[in-house]
DNA sequence: TTTTTTTATTTACGCGCGTAAAATAAATAT
DNA sequence: ATATTTATTTTACGCGCGTAAATAAAAAAA
């Protein structure tokens, strides 16, 4: 490799002695140029440091190779592990992405939605806020930006969503609960920011009223993203007050949990299965640090891999049918129960 | 707003009554065109929807308005935390920035690196893997690059480093330990992935030799980033065989010291400070999850702000002073001890 | 070998903007 | 009012590449 730096393609193309239209077809496709060409263009490039500049090609190019990735909450482990994972597959798959986070904020939602127009990106992955979102702006979005939602559903916006069936997170976690001895009551947030909580809240009362059992809901206060504060504070209130409408709780998240069984330590309430424990926690998510709490997290897992590679794939064959699915696609995957110390 | 797209700032001047240039001078500082020049184009930009192509500006700018922001693992919520705020301050700042997580692995970080060359950053915020760095590749690319190193110091890379005192953390920790009745021993990887893990167990051997304690240091076996499950395991072995040297458990950092609280509470070890508990532990870093662990943990706690405000007014005085600085700087910030349940 | 078809390469133009240098207008001094 | 200085604006050029249309080369058919 030699020292000098080449500034343009067009000086690349004359030290490989080939014009330059040449070199930027195989930039775009090394199979489009013969293969003798492809040899020179090869050589040339061990010899020598050359790169496209990435914003002259984004600039001509009718539409980029960038792919934005928005997350709601970044510093939720969960979304994190996600994103990875999305990340992962996009620049495999020749893409590049971009990763973002809207911080719980409607604001900040909208300012990283215009901010991703202005890079002209082939396709978004977008995990909207929610209940918060600016509806009306993620429309607007869509409308330009060939966009799939995932994680959490909002009816009728992007060319299609990917993510979890909630019914088949909390059938699992209320019928294992029941089965083994406990009417669960459901602990969540009153004004949940996440659509997926409500639809929970439903599949509970709906699978409590198929067990015929009588459903407890247990709603806390609190807004926000703060989850783990805001289910300690309000699992303190409700275990100062009164007693537990049951001896099992069943959490809309492990975030939530996770607060929840800080407020029981603090108060000695012992949590687990055994018979010297006063009650049992359950929840959804299989949040990374779910098998570190005290005790572990029975929990229901989300099907990573299957939501991850299934959101890509919709988008790229969104991106390659021009922006435009035949109708909007929904893709639901089943749960995992995971049984740990808990419940 | 008229619906009428502006395709150019050609069209755009045409429609103002101004020569393009002068939009141009407009959008890279409105002061320094005439007031009446500016007020007519921000009538305009009030009238038509017309936005700079940002792909242009980047090609024809000396130097692009972006700033790349590289952590060694995102998934652990004390960098998604810290890289939160110093995206705010870049964009507060004018900057754009993008965020990476190299993964804990050395190629990604690479990798990184080179497609963060091709954005042509006025700068970057590098958080280095740490051992497992490629410090030729690092010191290759801030060769080219105003970059500064923070959290975790590499010896001569980068034009500045930021970061907190692991002596300030480790020296309070222990101070506090011993004055409240416990001789700590050091809970530690053996061969930690950064390096602020073997600066931490030197101030360690410090603090006790200057205390005249017998220092006990607990080095557990693990490769990777999942330090939740290298504690836990590292602890269960340690628990199972012989008998802790000590009471009290000074663990590198909190991640280590959720596994060991995971397996304490496996093996019906009792922790926290009262007479019924059999041992202490503490810990350094304050993570997002500390205050919800059972016990909630006593710890360190970086001085997230001082950290990421001077990280980002560092990079932009580097920045503005043409990419060099008279001599490497190096800035440590104090810690805070965080009293909690554990210790 | 010659003609036709296919594939690859080159020519020519444009993308949307930054910026130095030249021209002009405004402000100040005479 | 005129000359000089200073602040703005315009002219003119270039950035590095994509791409349609024109040309040339190779492959296939006659």
């Amino acid at each position: 490799m030699t020292t000098r730096r080449i500034k343009n393609m067009d000086e690349f193309a004359g030290l490989v002695g080939i014009s330059r239209p040449t070199i930027s077809k195989y930039f775009n496709d090394p199979d489009r140029v013969r293969p003798s060409t492809r040899l020179k263009i090869e050589e040339a490039l061990e010899r020598y440091d050359y790169r496209p500049n990435i914003f002259a090609i984004n600039q001509n190019r009718r539409l980029t190779k960038n792919i934005g990735i928005v997350v709601p909450y970044l510093a939720d482990p969960f979304f994190a592990e996600i994103a990875r994972v999305l990340e992962r597959r996009c620049i495999d798959a020749g893409y590049t992405p971009s990763l973002f986070s809207s911080h719980g904020q409607q604001s900040l939602e909208n300012a990283i939605l215009d901010s991703l127009r202005s890079i002209k990106p082939a396709g978004v992955l977008l995990a909207p806020l929610g209940r918060i979102s600016d509806k009306k702006h993620i429309e607007a979005f869509c409308r330009d930006v060939p966009t799939i939602l995932f994680d959490s559903n909002i009816e009728g916006l992007g060319a299609g969503f990917v993510g979890s069936d909630n019914f088949s997170f909390v059938s699992q976690t209320v019928e294992y609960l029941s089965r083994t001895g406990s009417t669960p009551s459901f602990f969540e947030m009153k004004n949940p920011a996440n659509p997926n909580a409500n639809k929970r809240r439903e599949a509970y009362l709906k699978m409590m009223n198929r067990l015929n059992l009588e459903p407890h809901v247990i709603s806390i206060e609190g807004e926000g993203w703060n989850f783990e504060e805001i289910g300690r504070q309000g699992a303190l209130n409700v275990l100062n007050g009164k007693k537990l409408p049951s001896n099992s709780v069943l959490c809309s998240n492990d975030r939530l949990a996770i607060g929840l069984l800080s407020a029981c330590h603090e108060l000695g309430i012992k949590v687990g299965r055994d018979d010297t424990c006063h009650i049992r926690v359950a929840s959804h998510d299989d949040h990374p640090y779910s098998r570190f709490t005290c005790p572990s997290l029975t929990t229901a897992a989300h099907d990573y891999e299957s939501v991850s590679s299934h959101a890509v794939e919709t988008l790229f064959r969104l991106i390659e049918s021009g922006g435009r699915l035949d109708k909007r696609e929904e893709k639901l995957f089943a749960a995992r129960l995971i049984m740990r110390g808990s419940a």
